[in-house]
DNA sequence: GAGCGGACGTTATACGTAAAACTTCCGGCG
DNA sequence: CGCCGGAAGTTTTACGTATAACGTCCGCTC
């Protein structure tokens, strides 16, 4: 009696069906064969449709001990790289009957306040960003098997890691520009505590330092528009002579240098040639359209979901940097002369 | 014996304080005054940190029968718009003690999957735009507590709706235009089937018409760089007397008709006037700077997250659309002479 | 000295599911 | 005839938590 307005269930579907709760488990779990009649099996499909069965998974959680749902921690979102990231990685874990929950560190929420807290769902496993770095403390807490995203194979003790072969995609960037003839380079480095960031630096300064008579002057923006455009700025209009190629850790970072180039009086690609970093929607955007490195951050996504299925299997996630692709637009040029 | 690596209980806690697992319960959750001694709680809190418990959360969620955990359904999230709101939910979402689940629908996923599959955290209630409109049939199915974010208040049953005033945007835009003393619009409209869309044409047409001398043409285009290109490239080079001021529904379509009017050799703002509708990094990052519409994504988020709480309390969501406000850059002038 | 109420706990139970272990019925085989 | 094995279920249990319901013990009051 009195059922009322609570949600039903299993229970309720054996009654409707005239069978028992275990039967109902087994014919809607697929485990019937063998064990439950078809028309039986019948009976009970059709009593849970009518009802609108849905299992509590909280139950099922509980029950199984596992919840087949991972954690993937980025940083605020502000850029579609990450929704990439996610779009992959979410295509690959429905494949296997996995959900993926997104955390954005949310800025203005606290540091503080770790991701299990906020993301209430019990958790499989968890995919993590190294560029988010303040949840990372609360993460190692935990015992969860931990995939790393573009962070130091040799620094995350233990944590399988899947990097974008960032070095492959700066030492691009750097020869193109070097058979464009640039000697003379500014480094508009992104203001971010990351390993991914530390690699382009060390690389760019490689690949440049190995020709005789080039020269790689650094400065350091946090990644928004404003940021960069005050940093590319000032070390435009410093004393000496100029530079020709202004290669940015990001694209959000060259479109803040178009803007410093532009009030300084400077052609892009004529006086100075500039290159991004990642190909958001904004390279296309630019006037005139980036030069820069495209990151597919789906495939991203995917390998990182994939690697994270394997450790859960007990598995070793197989190895190797994903690839990246120098695009040539309109904004890199050689040096006018002089 | 043999604990081995499994998680710890409450009960190992209990054990291993020399207590019963209900004063643990009591201790952790915060209900133990006039139930147990300090010094007993205080060597509960002890074993509880000694053996990093941590409650399972599947098993709470059971016993309590609510998971303080609402999902968030967004369309794929290619700006920063929805990482906005979701910050602004989070936020407030947190200082209830909520947690927010993202499920932005991954295109190439498929839409007959549906949110609940993927977010198999188990929900109170659900955030959903009206914009992810193929998610939206399954949502209904459940009984969940549901707030639509930009929805047509007539046209979502019983749901409680928040809007941004985009009515408001719309009509500041026109006025600044027509102010500015144009009569030929072009309406770049987004390709979406969705409230908010039909409320900017239907505005601007009511606006625009309300003055004697004035025209509106329409074309449509999906919220894509390159198609708003190629819409706008066609548009624009229609025959009859060219419109000298772009609405776009969207800061994106704005990208796309400013490289449109570059090929066809109109400059902004002198040929032509444009406007968007966001104020994404996008906007700003144009040359000229856009005169767009700023909408206060986590404000959003913010009063879409109360909204959802006062129907979780039983309360009734205020009313009230969220104001946006013109923000005018380089991008529209005067129609030049002729 | 009976009784009462607070302090300090414990025991027992329910949440909804999955699955192991058990029952019952029957047809067939040696 | 005795027995075995498979089909078709059912009964029971466990997952980990929160909390209602129940015990003590002790100091006080009347």
């Amino acid at each position: 009696m009195a059922r009322g307005s609570t949600r039903p269930t299993s229970r309720d579907v054996a009654q409707a069906a005239g069978v028992s709760q275990a039967a109902v488990s087994l014919v809607l779990g697929d485990k019937w064969r063998g064990r439950v009649s078809e028309t039986t099996a019948e009976r009970v499909r059709e009593a849970a449709r009518d009802l609108g069965y849905r299992p509590n998974l909280a139950a099922r959680n509980l029950r199984l001990g596992r919840t087949r749902t991972v954690l993937l921690v980025v940083p605020a979102l502000t850029t579609e790289f990450f929704a990439g990231v996610y779009t992959g990685a979410a295509r690959v874990a429905a494949d296997h009957g996995f959900g993926v929950v997104l955390y954005p560190s949310p800025e203005g929420i606290g540091p503080a306040r770790d991701p299990f807290a906020s993301a209430q769902a019990a958790l499989d496993g968890v995919i993590a960003s190294s560029m988010a770095a303040d949840a990372l403390t609360a993460i190692r807490g935990d015992q969860l098997p931990l995939v790393m995203l573009d962070s130091d194979p040799e620094g995350s003790l233990g944590a399988a890691t899947v990097n974008l072969d960032i070095t492959d995609g700066v030492r691009q960037v750097a020869e193109h520009l070097l058979d464009l003839g640039h000697r003379r380079f500014l480094h508009l480095a992104a203001d971010v505590p990351s390993w991914t960031f530390e690699v382009r630096a060390r690389e760019l300064a490689a690949r440049v330092g190995a020709v005789p008579g080039t020269s790689v002057r650094t400065v350091r923006a946090p990644i928004s528009i404003d940021d960069a455009l005050a940093a590319a700025s000032a070390a435009l209009s410093a004393p000496g002579p100029r530079p020709t190629a202004l290669v940015c850790d990001d694209d959000k970072l060259a479109a803040g240098a178009y803007k410093a180039a532009r009030r300084l009086g400077l052609r892009v690609p004529d006086d100075l040639s500039v290159t991004g970093l990642d190909d958001l929607a904004l390279a296309t955007a630019l006037d005139p359209e980036l030069t820069t490195v495209r990151l597919d951050a789906e495939l991203f996504g995917e390998h990182g979901m994939r690697a994270l299925l394997a450790v859960l299997e007990g598995r070793t996630p197989e190895a190797g940097d994903i690839p990246v692709e120098l695009v040539v637009r309109g904004s890199t040029a050689p040096p006018s002369a002089s």
